[in-house]
DNA sequence: CAAAAATGTGATAAATATATGAAAAAAAGA
DNA sequence: TCTTTTTTTCATATATTTATCACATTTTTG
């Protein structure tokens, strides 16, 4: 999931790409409009947030130009409430809007809504004829639907969305139970046993990385 | 790795301090700014927290010295969003900032995720067709898997991070197994045994330095 | 060349890591 | 509330890895 920040503040810039990266998000940076405009139509992106008060060209502007080569979301960073009215003047599609100073953490509680509500791709998730419906929210072999815990579901997903990568168990713990999970690391184990056990016949697709962790691994498909 | 925490608050330092060596981060305490100052110029400091309320000499004016001497990391501490609004008007490269009450765990993540970002660590080690992928944690010679133990895993990750160069047996074992292993010099020369006999075609590349150690020999490829 | 020193190697006991079943605890539903 | 499901913890079984030792082999030293 790609997302570019055009900001011509460095700081600012910076505190959003910290949460974003946390949130495994690929970052892109622009200090102005043109900037933004170039990185939008060499890159697949798939957000941008938009400060709308920038020098060179200002948010209006750039975003016009923008929707003219993709259609993507957009949420527009402004300093203050009132310059919302604005914005309405402009016939842009804004997808959200946050006021400065704002919380990191309700930009990337926004973020996720507005991908949840647009994303279309990335919702499946393949190996063979294992797939796993991100907006079905379920995981099927073939026909049949697997019935999986809600922690065995995002588990898989987790794995398949970091296939062939070693994941150890703390950074399993991390991205699927959360940064405030005070448990047992042995946790993880229990839970790989139940989620290779639902998953039939690829329940080896699941390895152990003996010192290390879990990789989902799949044949190289080259 | 070496963390700075400064703060006034004893009790705070302490919390934090007791997560951070839970983690074998090297951990160093300053009250005051003044004391953070001293403490950055004469140690290898890689990440500063960062209390901003404090006596003496406030966190804004002592990043900006600190930021005079050395470019590194800092997590700000500030007791309420609000806060945040200043460290706009301040230019100073903060990396993150984490507000009071924090989560300990919360904080080690985004250190973590901060340290992982500054350092990017190399992920494909190579010498012809002999691959050491860290991401995947694994060793390949073309595309057949080596069966490694961690050790033997930890190992050749060492030899080949430091290509050419003559390791002694406690410099190995201090950096492999970890300066808190108390056990005989010679377990290395067992590991390299192992090592070897899995490297098949590969084995000669560990070479033994009489008197000294061993060394991972490359030709050079200039 | 013989003795001493250093390294190579096979065997193995001890340590460590993982798999798994079952029970306790927590959360979700009715 | 009671029931059911899910999650976590725990104990035990199984598997793997590691460290050490004894002895073989090689190299160096005197």
């Amino acid at each position: 999931m790609k997302i570019l920040i055009c900001d011509d503040e460095v700081l600012i810039r910076n505190v959003i790409k910290e949460y974003l990266l946390l949130e495994h998000y690929e970052v892109y940076e622009a200090s102005d409009g043109e900037e933004a405009i170039n990185i939008v139509s060499n890159n697949n992106i798939d957000l941008v947030i938009m400060d709308i008060m920038m020098p060179k060209m200002d948010g209006y502007q750039a975003i016009k130009e923008i929707k003219k080569i993709k259609a993507i979301p957009f949420i527009i960073l402004s300093a203050r409430g009132e310059e919302f009215d604005k914005l309405y003047g402009f016939d842009l599609g804004i997808d959200d809007y946050v006021t400065k100073p704002f919380s990191p953490k309700e930009l990337v509680a926004r973020i996720k809504a507005i991908m949840k509500r647009t994303q279309n791709e990335d919702v499946l998730y393949k190996y063979e004829d294992l797939v796993l419906d991100v907006l079905a929210h379920e995981v099927r072999i073939g026909n049949k639907k697997l019935e999986l815990t809600p922690k065995e579901y995002d588990l898989l997903k987790y794995f398949m969305q970091n296939k062939n990568i070693a994941l150890s168990r703390e950074a399993i713990l991390m991205n699927v139970w959360g940064y405030d999970f005070y448990g047992d690391e042995r946790t993880v184990d229990t839970h790989v046993k139940t989620l290779r056990n639902s998953l039939g016949k690829y329940r080896d697709i699941i390895v152990t990385v003996r010192g290390m962790g879990y990789k989902f691994v799949v044949k190289e498909t080259n």
